[in-house]
DNA sequence: AAGACGAAAGTGGTTGA
DNA sequence: TCAACAACTTTCGTCTT
């Protein structure tokens, strides 16, 4: 049996209409048609004609086979879901005796109510697709996922997705995620990461925050040291020195109602002319995401008020 | 030529009336 | 709801190495 093509090129479209790029892809086992230039979903609902299933000889060809589209596993349902029709008619188009229309009427009734709870399923579904997609971008550590996809959960759950994108949803629970596991995450980050613009994120996220009543503290610069560091190749040395900048700035608290990610990036100049291992303003600017103006700003206070020396 | 500097205007979010 | 405000960004010309 040769094998199923699981992706494909394709034709009909030409360019991608978000970012013009031509290259175009059918995804059987998301049943999507992808742009994997910037991961927009240009159609979806793809139907696979192959089966999901494998023979290995006749004998289970006969048992397996079936009619039917292929299962889906981004339904919360498999796609293998009843549907009761609203007419009193059966499948013949015979009317229904009005004996059995209480019946018919209880059955849809449930019919209604289980399917309530399963848009929530489905949205999660959904929601879990996104958020493997962006984690594995962004190389998060299973903690982290586990207490989005919980948070995700729990705001579909409490109904909060309504009128919101479930992907910008799904990225703010991995922002507040990143930041309950002490490696905060950046809103430019996870705006890269989930191509989804940065001032929705924060906006959801202050809406989270409050409907989950999430007691989220603020985020403190030495969180952010270590990955900024090994981004700029800087030593250990260097790690330590930036870690006892920033503890002396919260001392003399140079660090109050400052970006922390600012303060950060400054300290790390600091130490890393300090250390010998100097880096640009430019290059930390670059990895951290502020610009150089606030690291000379930052480091400009810091030196001065911690009388620290810097010999260019 | 690259990096650092700083002034000035612009931006998005918070706060308080 | 709106204006004031602080922090930060953008932009750009100048100085330093």
């Amino acid at each position: 049996m040769p094998k199923k093509r699981e992706r494909e090129e394709i034709e009909q479209v030409k360019n991608c209409p978000e970012c013009g790029s031509t290259h175009i892809v059918r995804d059987y086992s998301r049943a999507e048609v992808v742009c994997e230039g910037c991961g927009l979903v240009i159609d979806d609902g793809l139907i696979d004609q192959g089966p999901e299933w494998r023979a290995f000889d006749s004998e289970q060809r006969q048992k397996r086979a079936r009619t039917g589209p292929p299962m889906r596993y981004t339904l919360h349902d498999k796609g293998l879901s009843t549907t009761l029709s609203w007419k009193n008619k059966d499948a013949y188009g015979r009317s229904i005796p009005t004996k059995n229309r209480a019946q018919i009427y209880r059955l849809r009734k449930w019919q209604r109510r289980t399917r309530i709870s399963s848009t929530i399923e489905r949205s999660l579904a959904l929601g879990f697709a996104d958020l493997s997609r962006i984690s594995s971008v962004m190389g998060l550590p299973r903690d982290v996922r586990e207490r989005a996809g919980m948070l995700f959960k729990q705001a579909a759950e409490n109904r909060l997705l309504r009128g919101r994108s479930g992907k910008v949803v799904v990225a703010t629970t991995v922002y507040v995620a990143c930041r309950l596991d002490n490696m905060p995450r950046t809103l430019d980050e996870i705006s890269n990461a989930s191509q989804s613009p940065r001032r929705e994120i924060g906006r959801t996220y202050r809406f989270l925050a409050r409907e989950l009543k999430l007691k989220m503290r603020p985020t403190s610069p030495i969180d952010y040291v270590s990955r900024f560091c090994s981004e700029l190749h800087l030593s250990h040395d260097v790690k330590t020195k930036t870690i006892k900048i920033l503890n002396k700035a919260v001392e003399n608290k140079l660090t109050s109602g400052r970006g922390p990610v600012g303060m950060a990036a400054a300290s790390l100049y600091i130490a890393s002319v300090l250390c010998g291992e100097r880096r640009t303003q430019h290059e930390i600017a670059y990895v951290t995401g502020v610009t150089e103006v606030t690291i000379r700003n930052r480091y400009k206070d810091l030196a001065e008020k911690l009388d620290i020396d810097i010999c260019l």
